[in-house]
DNA sequence: TAAAAATACTCCATAGGTATTTTAT
DNA sequence: ATAAAATACCTATGGAGTATTTTTA
């Protein structure tokens, strides 16, 4: 599980869409597909159903949101963080 | 930025050691530098002072710090949420 | 000089891409 | 028939290791 991945991640949960998500990311659509399998592989659990060309989040999708935009926030604010200290320094 | 070069820091700066570090994540100590300096150059900051065989945090590292505890808890947390979705499922 | 970090290098796994195929509307 | 996801395949980068060198206490 890596950072990149769940904001992968989040974008396809917003996007319900593999396709959106890799534009909107500038990824191929591949790299989204196996980013979400290698996430799926890591957290030991399926996140999205496929059902054809439309996907939904599954019950381990929906759980794993918030903690994956809380992880993704906090990352943001600790390079915020160390940021500042570069500049002051 | 990812997990395990966050975990690794944090060992480090517990440590205060790359040598230890590595023995207790059964790393390789060059895979530590390595883990290091590759954090550092994601987060744009030196994060330990390299004075011989002493090291210390930066005051970068030090203001990282509490922020990778809290992503290294999140991220168990959502392991446990993600696991417990399973099994219940 | 001894212990720890850095470096040089090698190897392999993984990430990302393109092109294609499968699948459900 | 079309649009989206999956798959096959290829390449290149990066991660991890071993062995060695540098550095300072």
């Amino acid at each position: 599980m890596n950072l990149q991945q769940l904001r992968t991640f989040c974008e396809v949960a917003t996007e319900l869409s593999f396709t959106m998500a890799a534009k909107k990311l500038h990824y191929a659509q591949s790299s989204v597909t196996a980013q979400i399998r290698s996430l799926e592989e890591a957290v030991g659990a399926v996140l999205f159903d496929r059902r054809g060309r439309r996907i939904a989040l599954t019950k381990a999708g929906t759980r794993l949101l918030p903690y994956a935009e809380m992880m993704l926030c906090i990352a943001e604010a600790a390079h915020k963080e160390v940021c500042d200290a570069v500049t002051a320094a």
